[in-house]
Formats: C-alpha cells, sequence, structure tokens
DNA sequence: CTTTACTGACCGAGCGCTCATTCACTTTTT
DNA sequence: AAAAAGTGAATGAGCGCTCGGTCAGTAAAG
C-alpha cells in the first residue's frame, strides 16, 4: 500500500489521453464525494465508488491510485469551489466598511451551502496521508488569507481603526471558523434562527470587535 | 454487528458484578482513547484496546458490546470532563464582569489542554450509530448551556447590557466554538502567539460583542 | 475496399489479508 | 464444587487492490 511515496501525487496508470483522465478524476470525486457525505470514507467501498462513477473497479484504479487518492481528490474539489465562491464575492464587494458585510454575508452563504462539505473535510480529513493532510490544511489557510486581505484593505481606506497584523489574523479565523460553526450547529441553530438572522448577529458581533483596538 | 438495537447502550455480559464492570469500562474507556487519538478510530484494531487495557480480547467483549460501544464510552468520558472542568471554574468565578472574562479564561485552557481529545469527537463522531451520535451533541450544548448561564446571570447584576436570549445564546456558542478554534488551528496560531494571547484577544473580542446592544 | 495488426479503455473474478466477534476451555474466587 | 472471570484460537465477512483478458475502434498493409 503507497510504497511510492517519492511520487507527489498522482497518476498510476498506463492510460495515454491525458484529458481523458482529467474527465474522469473529476467524474470520479463527483460521485465519490456524495457516498462519503452519506456514509462516511471508512463506510464507502471502493467498488460503490466504482459503480456510482458509472464504471468497473479495474477502470476505478485506472485513474486513481487509492482509495485515499479519491479523498484527496473529493477534498481538492471542494477547496478549489469555496475559495471561488470567495473570490468572485471578493471582487463584487469593492472596499470599504460595508465590504466586510457583504463578504461576510456572502461567505456564510457558501457555508450554509456547502455545509455537507465542509463538514466532511473537518471528519475525514485525518485519514489521508500525513503529506495531504497538510495540503489540506494549508488549502483552509488560503481561504483564510482572502479575509486578511479584505481586512487589511479596509483598514488602509481608513474606515477600521489600525489593527495591527494579529487582530486582522484572528478577524479573518473568526470569520472563517464561525461560518464554519454554522454548519456544526445548524440542527440546533435551525430551530431558532434562520441562515440571514446567524448572518446579521454575527456581522454585528465581528464587526464590533473590529472597531475597538485591540490589546493584542 | 449490533442486531439488538433495542437496548439503549450498555453491557452485553453474563459477567454479574456491577461494580467492577463499571471499573473495567472505565478502563478501557482510558486506554482506548489513547489509541485513538494517536491513531484514529479506524486504525485502532480492538486487540490493541484489549493489549493496551491490560487483558484479552475476550475479556474485552464480556465489558463492551461492540468497537462502537468503546467510542462512545469514549466520547461521553471526554465530555463528563470538560464539563466538570468548567463546572468547577464557575462556581469559583463568581458573578460580575470579570467572571465572564475568568470563564472563558478557564475554558480555553481547558480546551488547550484538553485539545486532542476535542479534536477527536469532532472527527469520530460520525462512526457512532444516529442514536450515539445525538447524545455527543446533547453533551456539547449542555457545555454551553454552562455558559448560557453565566452570561445570564451577568446581565441580570446590570453588569452588561440587556441582552436578548438570542444574544446571550449565540454569544455562548461562540465562546464553545472559539475554544475549538484553538484546538484545530494551535499548529498555525502556536508560531505566531500563545495561548494566553489568543485568550487576551477572544477575551477582548467576545467583550465587545456583549458590550453592544446586539440588533438580532 | 478488405484484411490484418495494433492500441488502450474497460472489465470483474479473485487474491491476500485484516479484523470484529465468538465460544469452548482454563483459572480464580466464593 | 459451583459460579464468575478471564482466555485466545478459530471464524468468516468484508475489504482494497491486481491482473489476465475482451473488444471497439483506428491505422497499416494488401
Amino acid at each position: 500500500m503507497m510504497q511510492d511515496l517519492n511520487r507527489t501525487n498522482d497518476i498510476p496508470t498506463q492510460i495515454k489521453n491525458p484529458e481523458l483522465v482529467e474527465r474522469r478524476r473529476r467524474q470520479i470525486a463527483q460521485a465519490a464525494v456524495k457516498l462519503f457525505i452519506k456514509n462516511g470514507f471508512h463506510k464507502t467501498t471502493t467498488r460503490q465508488i466504482a459503480q456510482a462513477t458509472g464504471f468497473s473497479i479495474g477502470s476505478l484504479y485506472e485513474y486513481v491510485a487509492s482509495k485515499e487518492d479519491i479523498l484527496y481528490l473529493v477534498c481538492d474539489s471542494i477547496h478549489t469551489d469555496v475559495e471561488r465562491l470567495v473570490t468572485d464575492t471578493m471582487e463584487k464587494a469593492g472596499s470599504g466598511r460595508d465590504a466586510l458585510a457583504k463578504v461576510i454575508r456572502e461567505y456564510f452563504l457558501v457555508c450554509d451551502r456547502m455545509s455537507d462539505f465542509i463538514l466532511l473535510i473537518y471528519q475525514e480529513t485525518r485519514s489521508l496521508p500525513p503529506q495531504w493532510q497538510k495540503r489540506v490544511l494549508e488549502n483552509e489557510l488560503r481561504i483564510t488569507g482572502l479575509f486578511v486581505e479584505v481586512l487589511a484593505r479596509i483598514v488602509e481606506t481608513g474606515d477600521l481603526p489600525n489593527l495591527n497584523e494579529h487582530s486582522i489574523e484572528l478577524a479573518a479565523h473568526n470569520i472563517s471558523v464561525l461560518g464554519h460553526m454554522w454548519t456544526f450547529r445548524r440542527w440546533f441553530f435551525g430551530r431558532h434562527y434562520t441562515i440571514d438572522d446567524y448572518i446579521r448577529m454575527q456581522t454585528d458581533y465581528i464587526l464590533s470587535m473590529c472597531s475597538r483596538k485591540n490589546s493584542g
């Protein structure tokens, strides 16, 4: 199992056409993610994944090195989706004080929409080989980095008091994690308020933090 | 595997002495949690658990219905520990404005100390049968409930503005989750600040939230 | 156009193995 | 000697992954 650890990642096969390989890998990830969300990584069998993708286990292993490889594929595609969505809304948001609220709003909505996926990443990352775990964490960090950018931009324009680097970073992490929190606890929150209520309250929260000089 | 789902929980055995059973179950949980943290639930074998506990697989199964049973045992003992620690510090904390800061501080320190355990719960709860998953979530909620109490008490004494029920609840959840956040991201935060820095900054954060009337 | 040769995507039986669980037996306790 | 507690070899279901093989499609040779 996984002797050839020098390979950074990928393609374990004699098959030639690289476009086909890419397409197939996307198909596999797409089919696998549903199964992982429904049954978890461990209870999902490679045969199920093959079946859901629409071909045989033999073919599956033409495009994929191992079951773990599939999990990484899935995690990566989720992060790509989230990042794309966040980046998009950041561009639309512009800068200035409202921009922060707008970005928070869009991000939280993304979290709401993607909550199954976010949950999956929290729960199954551990099953990845350590090198790939690290990559997943880096992806996570890159998304948080987007919030750092937004905050820094707003501070520059003078719409927020001079927060030091640490305060900005912490605020960014808080945004990131409070978005995730919705996915963890929606089963509970859902009974009391809607995602819009949640966004409104947390935005107040985050803004009130950013509006005072931090002692850190 | 697990046919007899009517049983709410427990003892699957012919052994009579209930005290012994309880003691053995605690021993098992204690041994298992270390292994789960180190290798994860799925990669830990029942034999390893038996060995670590100091007896045979046969005996293990005298005290435990299934591997999942062990996982639940572990989750439950973790929550019990956390709850006890939080309750203790709450009593010492008294009431008034500082009390909140004090409770936050102690709770975050608990999170720091227990971070491996908290991580474990996030990651392995999924492997539990649904009924027990629900119990784990309820445990989580009970801890959050402690913060609700503290906040409500402080509001009553007039040391905080009149927060409505929802705001209090949200603040409580935020405390809870921002504590967990340290365990998820300590690998990153650890490079930049200590747990004390973290506590100081987040306390400012949470207090500034509580000090303004919330629109929710 | 027909025949032959070749390619590579796809298939799935089955290998090798792991691991949770059981139960006939032994040891210890009462 | 009876009951309780403890043992570990044996079981068999289930899994990830491999590999010899098929065959539609394309290219080359006639």
